[in-house]
DNA sequence: TGGGTCATGTAACCTGTTACATGATTAG
DNA sequence: CTAATCATGTAACAGGTTACATGACCCA
């Protein structure tokens, strides 16, 4: 999966493992992470694949950098991966598997910990706003309007989820204070 | 994250791998997957670490099975983890890096993509919400109606998420379909 | 007699995380 | 002079996926 983001990536243009990783970071962090480890690492089996190139450039003043060039085995790539229509909706929450085992707890501290949730994802979502147009930024990467256009959609799943997350947690929240006040009532 | 999940069915009562896989299937597949494979192998991990025990019972008409049973360090791990208030948002959707680059193909042809989509997450909800009331099947492992509390919890957000991802891909198809007008018209 | 359920795993591989390691330039 | 940015990675380990392997019972 990483391969084919970091193959996206390259088809846009040429870029050293650097460039790679703060792209990511503006775009595909969204929905997905990666360390620089990681990201160097693909890069090697993208090389090994035949679906990169590599070529070091000198620099006066910085240390050098490794320029990656996708091939045309690797937009063929590309275009196998994009078109390979098995959909999967699996997901992985960390989250919602502790949240799942809260009743270990007492009802106080589950009260507390929606709490935390509920400032940490406000948190969360104003960081993902604060920069409101990455997309201008690469926008000398992606000239085609309808390329931004899927990553606008993207961003627009990324709202969608926090506002849902958002309204969840406070769900969860009111919940608890209800339980909490029926005990104190009876 | 695995392990504290088994550990986490393990403190409701002793059970097999076996009974873990099944379990797994009917609660916390909501958000997280696993194979029977890795099941095992984090078995023999709880073991290693003392935070389980098993035994072996023979049974007739049927193959020996192994029934795991958590320990006093087994459930202080689990409070540890619980009480541990780093908060997680990160998340990973092989969906939406695919949706990211969709870019690539014809207009006509991500049209068809999001109506795939739109029929697979139909599909998807559809069996997810076939057994309506898996939690009433495990009402003697539950039987401390808080802790069932949590477990409903995780289950309506897996409803919210599956209602958000239908709106948002009907959304895109719905641009899509808008552009493809435009196009025509002019 | 053939498929489903019960019940256990191993081996190889791939992917992700954490920690470490280096070193130059530039802006405050 | 010190922290940030540019730029590259390696090593060890943890976690997840895929494929394979076995075997008995039960029901149609």
């Amino acid at each position: 999966m990483l391969k084919h983001g970091i193959l996206g990536l390259l088809n846009y243009g040429s870029m050293t493992g650097y460039d790679i990783t703060l792209t990511f970071k503006n775009s595909l962090s969204y929905f997905w992470t990666a360390q620089t480890s990681q990201i160097y690492r693909e890069l090697q089996t993208l090389k090994k694949n035949g679906w990169a190139t590599d070529e070091t450039v000198e620099q006066s003043g910085k240390p050098d950098k490794k320029v990656f060039t996708i091939t045309e085995s690797g937009r063929t790539e590309l275009n196998r991966w994009l078109t390979d229509d098995k959909t999967e909706f699996a997901m992985r929450s960390p989250l919602l598997m502790k949240t799942f085992f809260r009743g270990e707890r007492s009802l106080d501290e589950n009260i507390e910990y929606f709490n935390k949730l509920h400032e940490d994802c406000k948190n969360f979502i104003s960081v993902m706003q604060s920069s409101p147009s990455k997309i201008d930024l690469y926008s000398d990467v992606i000239k085609d309007p309808m390329k931004a256009l899927y990553w606008k959609m993207t961003m627009e799943y990324g709202l969608m989820y926090e506002q849902m997350y958002l309204s969840w947690i406070e769900k969860c929240k009111k919940e608890l204070e209800e339980i909490k006040n029926e005990y104190f009532t009876d």
